[in-house]
DNA sequence: CGCGTTTGACCGGCGC
DNA sequence: GCGCCGGTCAAACGCG
């Protein structure tokens, strides 16, 4: 769960939008993206909590094989950050899940979205998103142009 | 011109 | 067999 207003949260993904639908839980449309990526099957759904409209419920589904493209407020837009993302996939999910601590208490807050206690950098240096990585090396040649694929 | 978003329709699965 | 729900796709539109 994330705290926030706005459905766009940038986890330093692209994300495309595929549907959305309206559940009964929750008065809010749920929506339903996938990474633009071809190769990252990576799915997101983000629903709005019934309860505290600042609240989004993001869940990711598979995991991204490749890194961002770029992250918003300036952090890393190099392409070794894409190499050192591309080493560890999967970790997009887990520091989402652990850098994000859901706080009932709402704040009078209005834009906080921006200023999102995550660091994607540590993305390489996680101790546990090994749990199941696609071991594939086709997934690099996304956002890696050709003659810096190896050497 | 390319990409992303939006909205409606369609499909598959499950329960009754 | 039908109805409901969730999920996905596709066409069109708007914006950059």
């Amino acid at each position: 769960m994330t705290k926030s207003e706005v459905d766009h949260l940038e986890d330093g993904y692209r994300w495309r939008k595929y549907g959305q639908k309206a559940v009964k839980n929750s008065p809010f449309p749920r929506s339903y993206y996938r990474c633009t990526n071809s190769k990252c099957t990576v799915k997101k759904r983000v629903e709005r909590s019934s309860e505290d409209p600042t609240i989004v419920i993001t869940t990711y589904e598979g995991q991204h094989c490749h890194h961002s493209v770029g992250f918003p407020r300036g952090g890393l837009i190099s392409h070794e950050a894409a190499f050192a993302g591309q080493f560890t996939p999967g970790v997009s999910q887990f520091y989402y899940s652990q850098g994000v601590q859901l706080h009932r208490g709402i704040s009078p807050r209005t834009t906080q979205s921006q200023q999102l206690p995550i660091e994607v950098r540590e993305s390489r240096a996680l101790p546990e998103p090994t749990s199941q990585l696609p071991k594939d090396e086709g997934l690099l040649g996304d956002i890696v142009p050709p003659g810096m694929r190896k050497t």
